[in-house]
DNA sequence: CTAGTATATAAGCAAACGTTTATATAAGCG
DNA sequence: CGCTTATATAAACGTTTGCTTATATACTAG
């Protein structure tokens, strides 16, 4: 295959058939972007992170978590179905409580990974200035 | 510091001192998980995820990527502005043209490793049967 | 210069999101 | 058995988001 990233398409003319076919065939599905973005929706609210910051450190029952973030219970259990529902946490019974962990799988692994550069970014942009 | 994954601290007693505050100390600034947030926002839309993937295989022009999403320009516009201000990806004006690419840095990289990983879960579970 | 193309921005509107308040389920405790 | 605690769900409301239409900027071609 050509080397796709070396010039604009337009360069060539504005729509190059061959071009675009081969992009065409790169791209991901209609299902694989809307998965996609659906991960990324999910982690895309800062009590979200917060929570997941949180089990990140430990595991943890859902009244700690709205202690430690001063929130209300429901809208903790709110976030937290958000993130059962695409399995980032999963939870097991323990008595009246129900104790929410980091799944241990890709996609896991991917936010703890995900929250580790992240946090880093903000460090170094925080000591360049402001 | 102790495990802090051994024992939610419910199993102790339900909100003990010694364990919230070294948990408290592994928490995020209150800023660092609003910009983590902020983030997983700015790529959390269908649309972007698919503009990422397509800067991911080549550079390309905005009237390009509306043709290649059949998407209007104001729309690819709007959404480019949101890539643009996080730094997740950069332009180049070439002629009447403004030719984005995906930053080479942190975040770039991040967004292309993670664009990986969902599809490859996502083919999986494709695979597994809907 | 004027006309046309490429892109950016602004205003407006419908849909989606996060919180709160209120209610439901379910497990321990007397 | 009722009473309390832990959690989940539902309804409602204000805010935010993404798309469209319309307009503005900027480069190019003639």
């Amino acid at each position: 295959m050509k080397n796709l990233n070396a010039t604009p398409i337009c360069g060539e003319s504005h729509i190059d058939q061959q071009h675009e076919e081969a992009i065409r065939a790169h791209l991901p599905s209609e299902d694989a972007a809307v998965d996609a973005a659906a991960i990324f929706t999910h982690l895309s609210d800062t009590t979200r992170v917060r929570l997941l910051s949180m089990l990140a450190v430990s595991d943890m029952c859902v009244c700690e978590m709205a202690d430690l973030l001063g929130m209300s219970q429901p809208a903790v259990s709110h976030h937290l179905r958000i993130l059962r529902q695409c399995d980032v946490i999963r939870f097991r019974k323990w008595g009246q409580r129900t104790v929410y962990y980091l799944s241990d799988n890709e996609i896991g692994d991917m936010v703890k990974r995900l929250l580790y550069v992240v946090m880093e970014e903000n460090k170094e942009r925080e000591n360049d200035g402001i």
